[in-house]
DNA sequence: CTCCATCCATACGGTAGCGTATGGACAGAC
DNA sequence: GTCTGTCCATACGCTACCGTATGGATGGAG
């Protein structure tokens, strides 16, 4: 019969996960892993072949539960398609959204890494394009819009400037009317910053942080 | 009088941009370096006090070689505001802009690193407001604007989706049209990809290499 | 109870890299 | 020439981590 893993692996692949999401690919390492779970690293090599074993699970594990995660998320919220996409946008820098950011970088080295964030990252603009299609009728305009409001998703998190007399939760109501996802009090969203709030990996919100 | 440096530490700045740009941080390694350079570690420990030093002094020549190479290779570029936008998006993912990404991905962790990136980002932002506002009028409009095209110069790097039956050249030129940056053969650019090119950290241009 | 598979702790050897110490080469000052 | 400061090579101890080996604990099957 399959396995019974008494003390389940998934344990080190969510201990990986954080580690990744805090330091990236560089930062999963067995031994300190093994300190934090409060276990040594003994077991770990009963569950896994060597480290880029545990970075693949990792990444499988990741690449499983990002895409129904976030999606199902934002269609739990209900809306139309543009307040599913303020929904969508109002996600934070932690929980998902970091392992996604670091795995964005790791992608630009590793070409396994890339070629599952392309397959993710298709899934994404394909649900991006059907929601900009509920209120855009060019195809054209919403391959662009989707790209754009895809860029922001991540370049937020990526750009440090800061924007004179405004801040970045007011620049990035901005951009959101330019993409034409219209006034913010229309979906009961608040002007400050977009209520940043956290998905987790189990579904759950956290709220945000830090600031 | 001043230390002549007859083998320069610049050296050292310089192969630890390069493993920068390759593998982030983690991946700047003293040992590795000296057998990059053809010497040993000992010479290293003279101009450095540790690695951390090192990676300061990357960050000085870096911060200061950026601001003044992007801007002033765009600027030598002449044209106005929308050309001039068009050039800069047609920077490739390599040498100074590999540095870049990986200085975005280190500065979500290291916040002294967050503080070099704001105060460049605010310098870039502030050259997309000028370029922008040449030829449109509305200051919310143009933050937007420069805000959406700064996500995309950034994001396109860590997006890996691929758009169905267009290809990512196309689609980018989609954005570029969304952004009011009109139509490509005005400017001498071709449709293929916006004929990316290579600034090197020295000035000079380089073909792009892989693809 | 016995046996066996599952899961983990401990101990070990090996590698990579950090920072230091020490001495040597080499150039210019005098 | 000698002397002095600059720059680098070599060698060392130290730490962190990898992967392995070995044995022990635990729990279910029979």
């Amino acid at each position: 019969m399959a396995p019974p893993t008494r003390t389940p692996s998934a344990s080190w692949i969510e201990e990986g996960l954080r580690a990744l999401a805090r330091g990236g690919p560089d930062a999963v390492r067995i031994e300190p892993l093994a300190k934090a779970l409060g276990v040594s690293k003994g077991g770990f090599y009963w569950h896994f072949a060597d480290r880029t074993a545990l970075l693949d699970e990792m990444l499988d594990s990741w690449e499983q539960s990002t895409t129904e995660g976030v999606v199902d998320h934002v269609e739990r919220g209900g809306g139309d398609g543009r307040s599913k996409l303020r929904h969508l946008f109002a996600l934070g820098s932690h929980g998902v959204v970091a392992v996604d950011l670091a795995v964005r970088d790791w992608a630009r080295r590793d070409p396994a890494v890339a070629e599952r964030l392309r397959r993710i990252d298709n899934r994404r603009m394909e649900y991006l394009r059907e929601l900009f299609s509920a209120f855009c009728p060019d195809r054209d305009e919403v391959e662009a819009r989707a790209m754009l409001f895809f860029s922001l998703l991540v370049g937020k998190h990526f750009i440090a400037a800061d924007h004179g007399s405004l801040d970045r939760a007011a620049v990035l109501e901005l951009t959101l009317r330019e993409l034409g996802l219209g006034d913010a009090t229309e979906y009961g969203l608040r002007f400050d910053g977009g209520g940043e709030e956290e998905l987790q990996r189990d579904g759950h919100i956290q709220p945000p942080i830090h600031r």
